[in-house]
Order: structure tokens, then sequence, then C-alpha cells
DNA sequence: GGCACCGGCCAC
DNA sequence: AAACGTGGCCGGTGCC
């Protein structure tokens, strides 16, 4: 390939001549190149456009270009087809800095990433998919380079060729895209793109001080039980370090095993579910499990959490992962914002600022809803248009008697078989949840499907497909490959419950991401934001004397969203208007 | 010293 | 020793 040419634009008349050659094409290809990742802490010094008929540099710091109202309207009109890699980072960056809002876009990494259908061995960084797709080279060596000085003519280049190789990679990805029947739910995932990156940019509030006194309780707690434990675990200990402490590491599970085992208590491992059972008769394990619990709360929720508030905002800004899990579920980290505490303690540390509320919006039941109206089951859609008690009406339809005399432990049991069904329980899992043999636990499960055989139709012919042809597809046509050995039968079973799971798991994700499409839309004339979304909740932040508001925007459009997807069951939606993050 | 892996555990 | 799916984070461990 020719190295490539590009023009570089430094002032108004450039500009402006560049603005009028690109406004002729359909399809622009843009790129940012910026002096730090976090959009609170840097700037962008490049912004990069390429069309068919060249490639143009802006350098912002010599020119105010998104002033131009030229340069604005082509970033924002429908008219163009706006094509980026991992279009979240540049938007993040463009929306901090000059109040724009990019669209439409073609974003070639989450392209590549719905082509790979949930295969975890592709890369789908720009060089990697360039490599792939087009065989073509590119340099990626000037990506962690300064951008914040004078450039190179080398810098230059680079920031143009990252822009030129953007469209013949859309060419590719676009006929990938219809040839595997993903236009439609590529259009979803280009469209969520804006969405997350207000959110991310938004990010979420937490009060400091709360978290510090919760991390402090916790701390005193970790002193008390950890010298309790190692006092308990000394008659397992041959050596005592030269303070005379038992010389023990708490959190290492080998020497755990080892001191339990020369105290005469044998365990294979020393998960809580394993050891569980042996508490009752050994105060040391039940005291090992209270260990672990201030220990996980202490080193995944205490200081590091407060290690990502952002200093200009002081807020928490996470990185959600759009396509995260192979159905399209949204994964997050740094911090992950998924896997907070379910507890007050916690929670309630996520406080609105003074003159804020947040609204806290969840769909129930969603998963089962998607089953029922997928798999077209009458009873089951019956029991959920009911608007009783879901699990007390599965029960009181499995076992025949009325709903008013269903007993708690009956609920309980039906409400495993709801839940469980969605990840392909077993008869095994199903006893070890409830109080009952796996004989019994097996009859339940075939009186399960036998009441909503519909649901077992469904499941089975997912399995099938997951195994037959190996792959299966969500409510918006995403698709979901399985690679497996089908003669390890361990695998073929995996593969069995992946395949009902996956499309499930994966529709919830396509109504979710919908929703934050409409809602972003929706609440632009509030003071709201969308702060942060966990597979089937989503928590906005709105000024107070707006709450109201928001609450019923939310609300109807959660509901529009889930209508898109799933028919003949409608939608419901648990929503609360609150101080903190609890419901 | 950095990296990959694993055991363990939090969320939905 | 595992049991029902998807993730991320932590500390320990062993390798290079």
């Amino acid at each position: 390939m020719a190295e490539t040419a590009y023009t570089l634009i430094e002032d108004a008349t450039s500009l402006q001549q560049a603005c009028r050659e690109i406004g002729g094409h359909r399809l622009v290809a843009v790129d940012t190149e910026t002096t730090s990742l976090d959009p609170y802490d840097g700037r962008v010094r490049l912004l990069q456009l390429s069309t068919t008929d060249g490639n143009y540099v802006i350098d912002l710091f010599q020119i105010n270009a998104l002033d131009s109202a030229g340069l604005r309207e082509l970033l924002t009109s429908p008219a163009h087809i706006k094509v980026l890699h991992n279009a979240k980072f540049d938007l993040k960056m463009l929306l901090y800095h000059f109040g724009i809002e990019v669209g439409p876009i073609f974003d070639t990494f989450l392209a590549s990433k719905l082509i790979a259908a949930g295969r975890p061995d592709l890369g789908h960084g720009l060089a990697a998919i360039s490599a792939r797709i087009l065989n073509e080279y590119v340099d990626k060596s000037m990506q962690t380079s300064w951008w914040g000085g004078r450039l190179t003519e080398e810098q230059y280049r680079y920031a143009a060729r990252d822009s030129e190789i953007l469209l013949p990679l859309r060419e590719q990805l676009t006929s990938q895209l219809v040839e595997l029947g993903m236009v439609e739910v590529a259009k979803l995932e280009f469209d969520c793109v804006l969405p997350l990156s207000a959110m991310e940019l938004a990010g979420m509030a937490i009060d400091t001080e709360c978290w510090r006194r919760q991390t402090a309780t916790v701390l005193r707690a970790h002193e008390i039980i950890s010298s309790e434990l190692k006092q308990q675990l000394a008659a397992g200990i041959e050596q005592l370090s030269l303070f005379g402490e038992p010389d023990i590491n708490l959190d290492s599970p080998t020497q755990i095993i080892d001191t339990l085992g020369r105290m005469g208590i044998q365990v294979e491992g020393t998960r809580s579910w394993q050891l569980q059972p042996l508490a009752k008769d050994h105060p040391v394990i039940a005291k090992l499990l209270e260990y672990r619990t201030v220990q996980k709360a202490l080193s995944s929720y205490g200081d590091s959490m407060l290690e990502h508030l952002n200093p200009k905002t002081g807020r928490l800004h996470p990185d959600f992962h759009q396509i995260g899990a192979t159905g399209g579920r949204m994964s997050c980290s740094n911090p992950n914002l998924q896997q907070v505490p379910n507890t007050p303690e916690y929670r309630s540390c996520f406080r609105a600022p003074q003159g804020r509320k947040l609204v806290i919006a969840d769909y129930s039941q969603i998963e089962l809803r998607i089953i029922a109206d997928w798999s077209e089951d009458t009873r089951l859609v019956k029991a959920l248009m009911s608007g009783e008690d879901l699990h007390s009406v599965t029960a009181s339809q499995m076992l025949g008697v009325p709903l008013g005399e269903v007993s708690k432990e009956q609920r309980a049991m039906a409400k495993q078989l709801n839940y469980g069904l969605i990840y392909g329980l077993g008869p095994q899992g199903l006893s070890a949840r409830i109080n009952v043999t796996i004989e019994e636990a097996e009859a339940l499960i075939r009186t399960y499907f036998a009441t909503y055989s519909g649901v077992a139709a469904w499941l089975k012919e997912a399995a099938d497909r997951a195994i037959t042809d190996r792959e299966n597809r969500t409510r918006s046509g995403r698709l979901i490959t399985f690679s497996f050995d089908p003669l390890d039968r361990a695998q073929v079973a995996g593969m069995e419950r992946l395949g009902k799971n996956a499309p499930i798991q994966g529709s919830c994700a396509d109504i979710i991401k919908r929703a934050l499409i409409l809602l972003h839309e929706a609440l632009r004339p509030l003071d709201a934001q969308i702060v942060n979304c966990i597979h089937d909740e989503i928590v906005v932040e709105v000024a107070e004397a707006e709450a109201d508001h928001c609450r019923s925007i939310v609300e109807r459009e959660m509901m529009a969203a889930a209508r898109e997807f799933i028919r003949s069951v409608p939608a419901s939606v648990d929503i609360v208007i609150a101080d903190a993050w609890l419901k």
C-alpha cells in the first residue's frame, strides 16, 4: 500500500475547503488523537477525517475547528455516517470538550465483535482487524506517543493512516454483517454508543465519607476475626512466627487446607459451599467463613473503590464494555459498578449530590417474560399476565393447589425452578438448593416442564440448535456461536446449558440497550443523566425538581424498549425515586 | 519484577 | 467435587 497522503489543516480557509469536499460524501471516517485516555485529564490534539477522496488531519491546537458550523454539521448530520473504531472513546472526548454529539455512527470495533459472535480468541484492535480483514498492516507504535507537543511528520501520517483504513474496513465488515443477518443488531449497538459515552462521562457519585466509615468498620471486624481465626487454627500450625503468632497466611487456600488437615478436618477445597456443611461441627470453619466475608469486603470493596475517584469530578467513571459477554451483555470495570454488594451498607454510599435524586428502575422478571413470549407458552404467559405473584402462581399450577393455599416452601421451590430454568438447572442443582432428594428434584422438574410444556420445547430446541448448528440468535438477531468437542460429554452438556441461556440473556441485553438509546434521547430536555446500568437495571441522576417527570419518562421508555422485542407479554418496571442507590 | 493462572466470591 | 449462565477483582502461586 502506498504511503498515506493527507492534508494538514491549521487555518480557517483550508478547514472550509475540507468541509466542502467532505460534505459531498455519505461516509466519513473519524478519529482523534488525544493527550490522555481520560477526557477530564487530556485534550483533543488531532481530529482526522477521511473520505474515499482524501485524508484530512485537523490540528486543534492551531484552530478551534469545532467552532465551525460546517464541521459540526458534518459530525452531527444524519446525512453523513461517521465511521470510527471504538467510537465510545472519541465520542466522550468530543462530547466533553466541544459539547458535540457525534452521529450517526458505524463502529468497526463493535462490528468486529458482533461478527466474532462470541468467539473469544479473536482480537478486535484496529491493527488486529486490519490484518485479519484487509491483510493490511497498521503500525500502532505512535499510539502512545506524546500528542501534546510539536508533532512530527510521522505522527501526522500515523494519525491519517488510522482514519484512512476505516472506510475499507467498514466496507468489508458491512458485507459480513449483511451475510450474517446482523444489520439490525449492528444498528442497535451503534446507536447505543452515545448513551454509553454520556453515561461514562457523567459517572456515578459516591459519598466518600460514608464509604470510608464503612471500610473502617469492616477493618475493625477484620482485625478481630483474623486474630480469632489464627488462635483457632493454632493447633494445626507447626511453627510460630518470631512474634509468637501462628505463622499462616489466611488468604492462602493451600495453607488453610494443610492446617485444617493437621487438625483432623479433611477438605478438598475451601470454597464456601464446601465449608458450609462443616461449619456446624467445627467452630474454626465457621470462623473461616466469617473471615472470608470481611476479607472480600475489604479487598474488593475497600480503599480500592476510592482509588478510582476522578480528581476533576470527584465521581466514579467506570469503563463499560458494550459487548462484554458472549450473548451481548455489557460488562464493566475500573471499578466494576455492576458488582457492588447489594446491601444497604454499601449501596447507601452511592448517594445523589445535594439537590439531586436517583431514579432507580429495573425490569421485573424480564428473562422469564422473554422465554414466555418466545416460547408462546400459554400458561406461563397467563401466569405473568395475571398480576399475581409469579412464583406462587407457578406452584399453584404445578401442584394443583389453589393460589391462596400455596405454602412458603412451595413458593420457594417454584422460585428456584423459575429462575433455574434459565440456566439449565438440573436435579442435583435443585436438590442442593431446596431441601429435597435428587429423586424428588427430578420429579419436580418433570412436573414443571409438564406444566410449562411450551417452555420445555423451546429450551430443548435451543439446546439442540447449539449442538447441531453450533449457533443461536437473540431476539435482535445477534449471533452466538458455540465451539466444543462433540466427543466430550461434559462439554456438550455445558454447551446445551449455554444454548438455552445465551439467547435469553442476550435478548435481555438487546432490550436494555434499546432502553438506553430511547432514554438518552427522551431525557435530553431534563437535567438528568444515566449513571449506571446493571443488566436489567438503569440508574438515572436527576435534579430534584424534575425527579417525578424523570421517573415517568424512564418507565415509559423502558416499557417501550421491551415492547419492541417481546409482544405477547407486557414488561414490568419497578421504579423508585431515592437519595441513594437503595430500593 | 512482570505475567498468567487459579481459587475464591461479588453482581445480575 | 460439583451443582445452573455471564462477567470482574482480589490475593496467592509459579513461571520466565
